[in-house]
DNA sequence: CACAAAATACCACGATCATGCGATTGTTTT
DNA sequence: AAAACAATCGCATGATCGTGGTATTTTGTG
């Protein structure tokens, strides 16, 4: 159940690491070689040399990518392996556990986000999981991203806006004037006048950006 | 450094379990038994029973949810024990790998995540794991939770407004006249019309409605 | 230094808005 | 039948907006 989905079904995963301290570069690398299944193709210390060798070389299968890079960063090279290497799976391995980080490494494509605090054989498992389609995270970055999943999915409230005020409203969101709304619905401009005044006041707002604003914000309609 | 940060510091972890499936709950609660620091004290099929304990027993560390119950089913058990036990953890622990279901979920307010095919150390672990203020999922439901993620995230276009542009169409967004803009940052009212002006024209809106949704819509700011 | 870009400021005018009223017609609930 | 709500339409007025200009100062880059 764990090796049986890679896109290279026979011999060990091919592996680069991308980290620029030479310690730990050299213990992760040698913690490969210890390990079956694995096997560290290329080890270097930015994301410019790694794109150099992306052409030459054939793609890896995973890369273990750090953060604090000199030159280009890892969020940067997430981006650019993407389009370089798009069937590799990209784990994060840094120091860096702020809300920040994590978002901007998971949105620009990495598969998994681990702490570099993480015991050898998380990392192990890691790649193990990433080949099996999973994505593989710290428990305190998993327990962030569930958070920040929440904020950006507020309960939508409710303001008792009838059908008909909901759909202008919506018509406002989309920046149509009174009269263009009015034209639109084949109603007077007074009417449309007058829904919108009771909008402002079920919405509690005194403009237009203020009720667009709060349709986003409280995801209405 | 797993069981020194829940809430009650002595003893095996608290753990209610709510199943409809008679075989299922026995096999779980006994493998709890078998387990030492976690004690299931209570086990029923439905949320119902839950609540009506909740008010005599006192509250469990971790709650153990299956989601396709009969009665109110898990999701909606989510949000009355969120109310009702504030400080408990709640896992689900289902069949269920729908991206909605997911989603519901851990909106809804859930620590964790779990299928019911993980094998048993799994449960443990996860059980473990929430307490030490972690995030437990299967591997395929952590994918999902980041695809979803990035889905909502799209990369914000640029459309070269300038920081100062920014900041006032920050202002625009909250609802401000030009007015009340210009005397938030101490400019004239012609400085925030002119650029107010240039926004319009970068944004390629005509309306303050347009410009706010389209820095909704793209994630601008 | 020179040149470009950004930020600042001003004016005027027609279009549009927000908001105060009042009113009629239906539908649903009680 | 009465009351409550929704949707429709009307008018008037002062405030605000969008847009066409022009112009000075500050800042950044070659």
């Amino acid at each position: 159940m764990k090796s049986d989905r890679g896109s290279t079904p026979a011999g060990p995963i091919d592996l680069w690491l991308i980290e620029d301290n030479p310690r730990y570069r050299k213990t992760i690398a040698g913690l490969m070689e210890h390990t079956g299944g694995i096997h560290c193709s290329q080890a270097m210390a930015t994301c410019e040399e790694a794109i150099r060798l992306a052409e030459s070389e054939s793609p890896p299968q995973v890369i273990l990518l750090d953060i604090g890079l000199p030159g280009m960063n890892g969020i940067q090279g997430i981006e650019v392996f993407k389009s370089l290497l798009p069937t590799t799976h990209i784990i994060i391995l840094t120091i860096y556990d702020d809300n920040n980080k994590v978002l901007e490494a998971i949105c620009a494509g990495a598969s998994g986000y681990l702490l570099k605090d993480s015991p050898p054989e998380k990392i192990i498992e890691s790649i193990q999981e990433v080949m099996a389609g999973g994505a593989p995270m710290n428990m305190q970055i998993a327990a962030k991203v569930l958070e920040m999943f929440r904020e950006h999915y507020p309960k939508k409230s409710d303001y008792g806006l009838t059908e008909r005020e909901k759909e202008i409203l919506q018509h406002l969101v989309s920046g149509l004037t009174k009269q263009q709304i009015a034209g639109k619905l084949f109603l007077s401009f007074h009417t449309v006048n007058t829904h919108i005044k009771n909008i402002y006041t079920k919405l509690h707002v005194n403009t237009r950006s203020g009720a667009v604003s709060k349709v986003y914000k409280e995801k209405l309609l």
